[in-house]
DNA sequence: CATTACTAAGTGACCGGTCTACTTTTAAGA
DNA sequence: TCTTAAAAGTAGACCGGTCACTTAGTAATG
């Protein structure tokens, strides 16, 4: 069966695609294309347009949490260095694309979430595990004394999905890394910093 | 010359559907259906649908920095509270618009800044133009001991920036105010408190 | 009457999606 | 093991509709 190579290169480069001009704007011939498969054998693998885009989102989903899991559950790393490499990798990120991407969810969020209700459901839920993600990782390093335990680590976890994605996006505009270093550097000294240690 | 009227008419409709929609997905025909303006006019006014998309960045901006100002030059009000006040005006723009439109410019500067140099650099000055009233009013409440002298103001006003336009996104993807809430009291209750004077 | 302001009616290109035809793979029956 | 037919996958022409944009004209103006 090698339905798989096919219809994971169409996901492939249409996650690609979607990432650089939205998907709206990314047509399915462009696509088809790119990936050197035939028009016909698109509707084979998805039954439209909407479906392809779900499965874009479901694989990117899949690989991104994977890059997650793999830095969140590092044993090596103390909590609070894993956020640090969070962040180091989603910069190394928006360099490697020069500032054209962004974040896949993020950009779909920003375009779809008004357009398709499915679509903002299946965005929002993958939001949703990424910010897991941090409360487990922020929750570990209250509890080893790293950050302030005043705050609900779930209010930090929101805090911290939100600026770094508008970080990101303001990345996108003024083509810098910029933003997402500032973000960083009060996120950590002001927002995390334990009030018993402070900078002064 | 009652050209003006038309124009402006074209650009409100416009700037109405974009928000909604994004810029590639507005179709010129629907502008002027909604605006009730004839077919074959559209191209007396402007000189392309990019020309247009300008035209409706300008009168936006220009439109939101009179708001802006009447909200960051208030005498009557203290610099904090008019920090406050701003976000504020969000949330209630947001609810308004039932979680679809979010910010305009933040919205075209995701979809916009990888395609087109042209819109890329204007957005981000729009953006710059917001930054710097943030300066101005951290500025003012810094020097009334209002907030944290430690920080650059250049650098809180980027993270309030970025910070806030991430939170609208997010909102718009879960359709609630939670995290423009959120970042608005992690912002004030961690980022801008003094040192001197702890939350506990 | 010359010039500007405005507009109806297209233009070709491209969109998502459908169609029929063809090739390859799979698996069952003897 | 060989036959064979369904199923899976490949292939590109084609469809109606919509896109940004153009043309060629009429209506208003001074």
């Amino acid at each position: 069966m090698k339905t798989r190579a096919t219809r994971d290169k169409l996901i492939q480069v249409g996650a690609e695609l979607i990432a650089e001009h939205g998907f709206n704007a990314t047509g399915i011939n462009a696509v088809l294309k790119r990936a050197e498969v035939p028009k016909g054998s698109f509707y084979h693998y998805f039954t439209s347009k909407e479906d392809f885009g779900l499965a874009v989102i479901d694989a990117f989903a899949e690989a991104y949490d994977a890059r997650l899991a793999a830095i969140f559950t590092d044993p090596d790393v103390s909590p609070l260095r894993r956020l640090r490499r969070y962040f180091a990798v989603g910069k190394q990120d928006m360099l490697s694309c020069d500032h054209a991407r962004g974040c896949l969810i993020g950009n779909l969020g920003q375009e779809l979430s008004a357009q398709s209700e499915v679509f903002r459901a299946r965005l929002d839920q993958v939001f949703r595990a990424w910010e897991r993600r941090l409360v487990d990782c922020l929750e570990e390093a209250r509890d080893k004394g790293e950050i302030d335990a005043t705050l609900d680590p779930h209010a930090q976890a929101s805090f911290i999905m939100a600026g770094w994605e508008g970080a990101i996006l303001r990345a996108k505009t003024v083509k810098s890394l910029d933003p997402m270093e500032c973000f960083e550097a009060v996120l950590f000294s002001r927002v995390l910093l334990p009030r018993s240690s402070p900078a002064a």
